[in-house]
DNA sequence: GTGTTTGCAAACGTTTTGCACAGGT
DNA sequence: ACCTGTGCAAAACGTTTGCAAACAC
């Protein structure tokens, strides 16, 4: 599928991946409105939000869904994690983790000094599978 | 410290930290507030709030600031984790974790099939570690 | 009595949505 | 010409805050 699932083409669309594909800061849906206003000074938030939404159901950019913090985008699909700076908010990639993450002994990873992590896991639960089960 | 920084013992406060410590779900704010209501039926939202705000400085519950979800409360401070259903919400704990992080291999966990995580560092960047050493 | 905490309501910041129109195919 | 995608504005959502009154000490 050449356009995987949009029905149009549309120069928004293509100037918001654009910009993102540019952007070395992860940014979020308003700081990505601001860049791509600078081009297309008549695109609203609303349509950047879309956009940002049906590229990340399309595979083409990842969204990034903080703890308590703004979303933010990553044209970068591959796996990895991100480190963000508790003083002021920037956030980097982590390509390979090194250090022990029970034992909670991270020293340093890319520059950062660590203070902390967070980890969550998504699954289905007991309940829910049993009802998977039904249906099936 | 008896009271922890609070200045004043209040009903309200007593009767949030009593419905979250009685909770087994991790509830969210409104959740606590509607079951708080039904022992004060005139305390607000904001006053939720307020004491879970102070309950989590004071160290005597956590906040879990979820991925992409509503902020929930959990009364047990011990160090573990939670996995979240995809299909209704529900939020369980995790407190040992087997399989492997990197290698994606979690076929289950707590009755949950797992189907993901999140992983996110905290810490201090580059420049606010420069500016730190400036001042100290 | 003093000053913290409350209830209420309004404000906030982020994200979503309803609608009529523009524009891609 | 069709009908998806857009611009705009308003609404929705979770959370915070300003204020006068209530109440813990």
């Amino acid at each position: 599928l050449k356009n995987k699932g949009f029905e149009r083409n549309t120069r928004q669309r293509e100037i918001v991946l654009d910009e993102l594909m540019k952007a070395k800061d992860h940014p979020t849906a308003a700081m990505l409105y601001e860049r791509v206003r600078a081009q297309l000074p008549r695109i609203s938030l609303g349509t950047v939000y879309r956009n940002l939404e049906r590229l990340t159901r399309a595979g083409e950019i990842r969204r990034l869904d903080l703890a308590g913090a703004e979303t933010r985008f990553d044209a970068d699909t591959s796996r990895h994690y991100h480190v963000r700076c508790t003083e002021c908010g920037r956030l980097d990639d982590v390509h390979e983790i090194t250090g022990d993450l029970v034992g909670e002994r991270f020293a340093e990873l890319g520059g950062y000094r660590i203070t902390g992590y967070q980890l969550e896991f998504r699954g289905i639960c007991p309940t829910c599978r049993a009802q998977a089960d039904d249906t099936s």
